[in-house]
RNA sequence: GGGCGGUUAGCUCAGCUGGUCAGAGCGCCUGCCUUACAAGCAGGAGGUCCCCGGUUCGAGCCCGGGACCGCCCACCA
């Protein structure tokens, strides 16, 4: 650290880049697969997609993760943080196709296999792109192993789980309403279905008959009805039961038929059943046998079932028919109607429920064994309460409809010929087979990542080292849609949890508290606030806002975390200037402020450790600036400025600096990197802090005594500067002291004083009697009597509890002579004053 | 329609198993360029802990009810 008399501050922008090489070159991120995975540590990243930007929740979610893998390697531990990432396969290939029509290209006109190739192209041009941007956060990322999930090994795996899932019986193909989404024109499972509420509609009343009035918000699917339902209790229908109404504009009789389903209450009692075209009247259909007419394609048009209207969309379709009903006179009523109607989370267009030929596995048999292993406590969520969350999704669990019709993706290994389906690992012999155009949903992929990244299903080094994981962390949108999948498939394919814990951690809102989103504008660059404030400082300030719930972004914490090391620099600066060379880096305390910062050092070690076990970011963040600045700077480093830097004291503040820098890495990986080199040691060896193995708190040196004496000094300090400030005296002060005289001499420095007698008016300061200065013996006069109706107060409220015999009959002890013991102080103190 | 979380200082948030728990950071005010740091130092002001009941010797903390905010799940046309 050349030229440290000039440099006042820490500058983030012009050491990162040089620091983030020499962690690269050095390897560290690159464990050789040797341990166990209960000895080693082990995170496998939640893959962003390869599309991907760098966004505040990646930031978040990787500053924890950089968090865990430093203190782990810190304790010596052979640490892994697997790096990949998602091919994505509806992002993704929208983007693709998005570009391809600015090229006024389609990816229809390429044809399947050119297009993929361009998918490709297109990843290799841009999929880099956020890996890159993890390296500017200080991730120490295995990047020499990263993967990707449509890696040939890991399409391998997908395959296999496929298959095997197939002969188990676990995975079919059925007619099955699906969530159709238009927008990516294909079926996307319930997880992905986004259900917006205070959806204006109009809600139409359509006459079947004399006796029959339905009400829908989708005249047009009337086409498809094939019942009209009542409740089997309604006396207004009771009599209707069994027989037939013909169906408007189509002709076809409809039986109506009794089911429990409908509520009475709403519209007119009666429900026109579409099975094939409403989840509600899906179901009601299957259970009453009823024909499932399709009256909307998979390419979003009217089908040759929906007669005249076929080739029309349902919206010129829905005014078609409201016309044609019209003319009729069959249109009783209007009305406007506000409701919750989904939307694909993918494309942001509203679902079409429809009847389609798809891929599904079944979840019930995969389910139990997963909540179990959280039931049991061999998968921890953090906090708890999203255990809870989790446990009642899995037992509602239906089946997984895992086809896609995209062809970005892992394609299904699925061949027809004729009647006859094949699915295996390999293609089928003879002639004539056709393969499934479908892939598989990218969460199916993504469901394998813990184990699949570490190469199963071969029996790898790495699997065998790091497998278990030992921690997931994520956030809690993916809940369902991921780490369930995780631990159901991890334990049906490699017997063994994928992870032992799982933190989920904030979602960063908009300072305003909306979702931070490009569309809003509301977003917020991480790496623009890199280039700001430093990475130290956007690792600190997003780990000291998160919590167990959502959160909004807090510039002031990312500039604290920018003052926290700035302020460590300047620390490091003030001591090297000073120290001599001692090439001894064992403390050598002295005095009792030394004493008393070792020990100060050893809780705070103590309480990082206990912060990191526990998963709570934030106060690990705060607690390391409280050190810092509330210990450290303000007043050991003040304290020993008084004395002569001989070769005991270079030895401790080398000593304290060099563990604080170990502490603080974790966190602030790149400032504390940067001093080290300062304050290494002379052992002429250049290591890396970030491979430096880092003590625990050693109970030896916590001295309660030299914290008692210390923090006396500190309580003075502070009352004197108190007093002077509302005084207004700034001379020096001649005082007397009662206390022992450990502390005499920082006393008389930090507190402008000279022991003495002092003459004249006496004031009480602490434990110091100070003279009042007779100007303002007004100012000190209304002080003391500030602090004496204070007396009163606390002296009345805690007599006062002790004149309650039901709280010295019923309080604990302890409580009871605590009360008494503070009564006795606050009288004292009222007699002296 | 269920379920969960929140409501504490101007702002963003801590407050563990009820007994110095009324806190932090930022902001604000005052005074300081005290030779590591003005991205600094010292000091200070600011709050019916959402409301109403209850339990208790004692309640931000526990219980019941309510109000508002947010999220998740859910097949009412």
């Amino acid at each position: 650290m050349a030229g440290l008399q000039d440099r006042t501050r820490f500058e983030h922008a012009t050491v990162e880049s040089r620091i983030v090489s020499r962690w690269l070159e050095s390897g560290l991120h690159h464990p050789d697969p040797v341990g166990t995975p209960e000895e080693n540590f082990s995170i496998a990243i939640p893959p962003p997609n390869v599309t991907g930007a760098l966004h505040m929740g990646h930031a978040l979610n990787g500053s924890i993760q950089d968090t865990l893998v430093r203190w782990a390697r810190g304790e010596g531990r052979n640490a892994k943080w697997v790096l990949g990432t998602d091919h994505a396969g509806i992002a993704t290939q929208t983007q693709v196709e998005r570009l391809l029509r600015s090229e006024g290209s389609s990816r229809e006109e390429l044809g399947r296999e050119a297009f993929v190739e361009r998918v490709w192209q297109w990843r290799d041009q841009y999929g880099g792109q956020i890996v890159e941007q993890y390296k500017r956060l200080g991730a120490t990322c295995d990047y020499d192993a990263e993967r990707f999930t449509m890696d040939e090994a890991y399409v391998a795996a997908v395959q296999k789980v496929f298959v095997e899932l197939y002969e188990q019986g676990l995975i079919y193909r059925d007619n099955y309403l699906v969530n159709w989404d238009p927008g990516s024109g294909s079926a996307i499972s319930d997880l992905e279905v986004e259900q917006r509420e205070g959806v204006r509609d109009t809600l139409y009343k359509i006459r079947y008959s004399d006796d029959v009035v339905v009400a829908t918000v989708r005249p047009e699917t009337l086409l498809a009805d094939t019942a009209v339902a009542v409740h089997p209790d309604d006396e207004r229908y009771r009599h209707l039961i069994g027989t037939t109404v013909t169906l408007p504009l189509v002709g076809r009789e409809l039986p109506v038929i009794a089911d429990e389903h409908v509520d009475r209450e709403f519209g007119t009692g009666c429900l026109k059943i579409t099975p094939g075209h409403d989840p509600n009247d899906f179901e009601i259909g299957r259970m009453h046998g009823l024909e499932q007419i399709s009256v909307i394609g998979e390419d979003g048009l009217m089908t040759e079932q929906a007669g005249r209207f076929a080739g029309l969309t349902p919206a010129a379709a829905q005014e078609a028919v409201v016309a044609a009903l019209d003319a009729e006179g069959l249109i009783v009523g209007r009305e406007e109607y506000v409701h919750t109607v989904p939307y694909s989370h993918r494309s942001g267009e509203r679902i079409e429920p429809l009847i389609s030929l798809q891929w599904f596995m079944r979840m019930d048999e995969l389910a139990p064994p997963a909540i179990d292993a959280v039931t049991s406590g061999r998968v921890r969520i953090h906090p708890p309460s999203q255990s809870r969350r989790y446990v009642d999704w899995l037992e509602g669990i239906r089946p997984w409809c895992v086809s896609r019709q995209l062809w970005w993706g892992h394609q299904l290994p699925v061949w027809y010929r004729a009647d006859e389906t094949y699915v295996g690992l390999t293609p089928p012999e003879g002639d004539g087979w056709e393969r499934d155009p479908d892939v598989l949903d990218t969460w199916f992929s993504s469901a394998l990542w813990p184990f699949a990244t570490l190469g199963w299903p071969s029996d790898t080094a790495e699997l065998r080292a790091f497998y278990p994981t030992d921690v997931m962390v994520t956030a809690r949108d993916i809940l369902f849609l991921w780490v369930a999948r995780m631990v159901m498939m991890g334990l049906r394919f490699t017997g063994d949890i994928p992870f032992s814990d799982v933190y989920v951690h904030s979602v960063i809102q908009a300072p305003d508290g909306r979702r931070m989103s490009k569309s809003l504008g509301t977003g917020i660059d991480p790496l623009a606030e890199i280039d700001a404030h430093g990475a130290d400082a956007v690792r600190f300030g997003l780990l000291a806002m998160s919590s167990t719930q959502d959160v909004r972004y807090s510039a002031e914490k990312i500039r604290q975390g920018q003052a926290l090391a700035n302020k460590l620099f300047n620390a490091t600066r003030f001591v090297l200037l000073n120290v001599d060379a001692a090439e001894d880096a064992a403390p050598r305390p002295a005095t009792v402020e030394d004493r008393w910062i070792l020990s100060r050092l050893q809780r705070a070690k103590a309480d990082a450790a206990e912060r990191i076990e526990a998963f709570d970011f934030a106060k690990l963040a705060f607690g390391l600036y409280d050190f810092v600045y509330g210990e450290l700077c303000d007043w050991y480093l003040e304290l020993v400025k008084g004395r002569p830097f001989d070769a005991d004291l270079s030895a401790t503040l080398r000593h304290v600096l060099r563990e604080t820098l170990l502490l603080a890495h974790p966190v602030i990986p790149f400032v504390t990197e940067e001093l080290w080199d300062s304050v290494a040691g002379t052992d002429g060896q250049s290591r890396l802090l970030a491979q430096t193995r880092r003590d625990g708190p050693d109970g030896a040196l916590i001295d309660e005594r030299a914290e008692a004496e210390i923090g006396d000094l500190i309580e003075t300090v502070r009352a004197l500067r108190a007093w002077r400030e509302e005084t207004g005296t700034r001379d020096l002060l001649v005082a007397r002291a009662n206390g022992p005289d450990a502390t005499r001499d920082a006393l008389a420095r930090l507190g402008k004083l000279e022991w003495g007698e002092p003459g004249g008016e006496l004031v009480r300061i602490g434990s110091l009697e100070v003279p009042a200065p007779a100007v303002d013996t007004a100012v000190v006069e209304a002080q003391r009597s500030a602090r004496r109706a204070e007396l009163e107060q606390e002296i009345a409220r805690a007599a006062g509890k002790l004149a309650n015999d039901g709280f010295v009959a019923k309080a604990p002890e302890a409580v009871v002579a605590a009360e008494r013991d503070k009564l006795e102080q606050l009288r004292a103190e009222l007699g002296a004053l």
